[in-house]
DNA sequence: CCTGAAAACCATGCATG
DNA sequence: CATGCATGGTTTTCAGG
């Protein structure tokens, strides 16, 4: 199933819910030019069709105590073995992101803790839960992430 | 400033509004037991704080055409000149993070396009820029990303 | 800092062009 | 498929503890 959208509406809308999903629905129509109810079935089905799959607050993770973060390159140690190693890791919550790649490994991992002994923790963990070697590149600051997507009108093809 | 949390109300405060932003107070409220106005006030005392920094709507790459992602370290050609790189780059949509990193690379990226094509061109710009050498590794699925964080109750340092 | 209540506002479903 | 209205729920503000 590929989601896809309709119109130039439905981009508009994505664009900006995507950058302030707590606004009203009362909001988003006068920002579109369309009714109340109209923005509503529309969202709604945007969100049944799978084009907008969740919302989330973004946290500073420094509040929150996750100061260090790390991207951590995996590659299973039997080359043979099938692309399990995403579900291995699906319960270690400090990893925040999976990815295979097209590189010298297999996947990469973006993760989050605290210190650097639950980095070296995490990477124990990883090691022993999916068979894998890994390579970790620590971040040193973040400039910026979770950018909201630039959805210019005509940049979705149908 | 280094934004913080006064206790384990806010924390589930956060952790609730980082899987589900679009809960209301009254849901807020019930889950973390405390009455609307409270929840009310304690979020958005997050808010001005820092603890919460935005909201965004996750939206199905796929769907508005950013088909390829790839993560694009760069170095500056001459390495004696001052951090300007994520200035310089900001003004690229395509770009969604920008990290400075230990490691072989002075920064990584994580980058959204359409086409190869658009790929190809977002690493000229990308070079013409900022001056920069890249090495770019492609995105071949994402099994997962966004996932919020888990705030077990006394992971966060005062 | 929390509560509770009043007023303004919003979401929802349905009937209608 | 969009609109406008009625209604029940939600947010907001403020007085009071």
């Amino acid at each position: 199933m590929l989601p896809c959208m309709d119109d130039s509406v439905d981009l508009s809308i994505v664009a900006e819910v995507s950058r302030d999903p707590r606004a009203t629905l009362a909001q988003l129509s006068e920002r579109v030019g369309l009714g109340v109810s109209a923005v509503q079935a529309r969202l709604r089905r945007l969100e049944s069709t799978g084009v907008i799959t969740g919302y989330r607050a973004i946290i500073d993770p420094q509040a929150v105590g996750r100061t260090l973060s790390a991207f951590i390159e995996i590659t299973p140690l039997d080359p043979r073995q099938p692309d399990v190693a995403p579900e291995l890791l699906e319960h270690l919550d400090a990893i925040e992101a999976c990815h295979s790649i097209a590189g010298d490994a297999a996947y990469i991992l973006f993760v989050r803790v605290a210190t650097p002994r639950d980095l070296e923790a995490l990477i124990r963990d990883i090691r022993l839960a999916a068979s894998v070697s890994t390579r970790t590149t620590v971040v040193l600051q973040t400039f910026y992430e979770n950018r909201p997507m630039a959805l210019a009108p005509g940049s979705a093809p149908g």
